[in-house]
DNA sequence: TCTGGGGTCCTAGGACCC
DNA sequence: TCTGGGGTCCTAGGACCC
């Protein structure tokens, strides 16, 4: 039997966030500003017809903004992370077989749903009810066809904010008006390889020549084209996959120099990083530390990392952040600007599974108990009420956030306040 | 002055072993 | 002086995603 699968997701979904709790913004122009009021990286409708860029840099287009009335928000992760939580609700409330595939986007299995179209419709309408966000759905037999009908839907308005396909060649004169850079999993590089092949829409991509196709873009290029035939290759996973890393990563505020500052903020990534493993029950085998200059700079550049296996698999803040920062005074050179700074943590396992070596002692029972009652206290009154010292507690290079709105949702002193 | 962050997958190439 | 080939594992780096 074939398979149907949807991708329902969020439209603009950073900028519906802002207007659930801000309704007089809505046919307004608003964008959403990344970390550290860096990039504009979600973006109105009324603000992409303004022609504002995805990704452009702030600092470029904020008078611009102002001479159009585009309201600016800083990012607000804890709101977008609590409103795509009660979205996915929703949808796992009316569908048995969910996907969390982003914090605005997920598939569902909708195989044996005897009209798929119609329950789409309805499922749009209640969680734009219920939460508040708009939702797009693509409905189709495989998930990049989906990803099409999604794309489609959400750009045509005549579908109403639902879209399918079939994966038969009735899906033709639709995937001719497509063009092939807007497939998922094609991006700047295989877009010059489908150029110079002369490829320009995803209905040349479906027909093109699999012996070419396989030369220049190997197994990727092969898969692309059986899931436009609508034959499905990319498995649906229910149960997510445990993590396989994890990544704890800021541009400073203002530029630092000093090795006690990147040193610092190393090891305040570090136990970012940390937490995450130990909230997921992970532990890491193999620590990776980067900083680096602006990589906008035309001069005195410089850029490095380095990276250790671990005799022991380990959560444990202190023992991490202890060895970040020796790692960064092995790669710290004078005389630069530093402008970011990173830790990776790869190979992970279940922590559970803890393995003995013989060379160190295991993680003791007293250390897993502190980092479970600094971990406990921080949940409870926030992030960094208790903190290693080695995070620092100036911390000159944290990051810009000017104009973010409240923590209406996760934050009882920031709650909207009904008048 | 000011240009995001967190992930996955694939491939190439080196090291090492037999 | 002559100097193989195949397999596996690891790492780096590229490409892509949202």
């Amino acid at each position: 039997m074939n398979r149907v699968f949807a991708l329902v997701d969020c439209n603009n979904f950073f900028v519906s966030c802002e207007r659930v709790f801000r309704p007089d913004l809505e046919g307004k122009p608003v964008v959403v500003l990344s970390n550290n009021d860096g990039c504009i990286v979600a973006r109105s409708n009324e603000a992409k017809a303004l022609d504002i860029p995805m990704g452009a840099p702030y600092f470029k287009w904020k008078t611009y903004l102002e001479q159009h009335h585009v309201t600016v928000f800083s990012t607000n992760f804890m709101l977008y992370g609590d409103l795509s939580g009660r979205v996915m609700d929703v949808l796992q409330e009316h569908c048995s077989s969910v996907e969390i595939y982003s914090i605005d986007e997920a598939f569902l299995d909708l195989t044996g749903v005897p009209d798929p179209v119609a329950f789409a419709r309805e499922l749009r309408q209640t969680v734009r009810q219920w939460v508040g966000i708009p939702v797009s759905i693509g409905i189709a037999p495989t998930k990049t066809l989906a990803k099409v009908a999604n794309s489609v839907a959400k750009k045509q308005s005549q579908y109403g904010g639902v879209c399918q396909l079939t994966g038969t060649a009735s899906d033709d004169p639709l995937l001719q008006t497509f063009p092939v850079e807007g497939i998922w999993g094609v991006g700047r590089g295989h877009a010059t390889t489908f150029f110079w092949g002369g490829v320009e829409s995803a209905y040349d991509a479906k027909y093109v020549d699999a012996t070419w196709l396989k030369e220049k873009m190997h197994t990727t290029g092969l898969r692309l084209q059986e899931e436009l035939r609508g034959r499905s290759v990319h498995a649906f996973h229910a149960e997510p996959d445990p993590q396989k890393s994890v990544i704890a990563s800021r541009s400073f505020g203002q530029q630092v120099t000093a090795l006690s500052d990147l040193q610092e903020a190393v090891a305040t990534f570090t136990a970012r990083a940390a937490k995450k493993l130990r909230d997921a029950g992970r532990t890491t085998t193999y620590l990776w530390v980067y900083i680096c200059t602006s990589r906008f700079r035309s001069t005195d550049r410089y850029s490095n990392g380095i990276g250790t296996a671990l005799e022991v698999p380990t959560n444990d803040t202190l023992a991490l952040s202890a060895r970040a920062t020796q790692l960064v005074e092995t790669i710290y050179k004078p005389g630069y600007m530093y402008q970011k700074a990173g830790v990776h943590m790869l190979g992970l396992q279940d922590e559970a599974r803890e393995q003995l070596s013989f060379f160190m002692p295991p993680t003791t029972t007293k250390q897993k108990h502190l980092m479970a009652i600094m971990d406990r206290i921080n949940d409870k009154f926030g992030e960094r009420t208790i903190f290693p010292a080695s995070t620092g507690v100036a911390q000159t290079w944290k990051v810009k956030r000017e104009r973010g709105s409240p923590a209406y949702t996760t934050e009882w002193k920031e709650v909207a306040i009904v008048r």
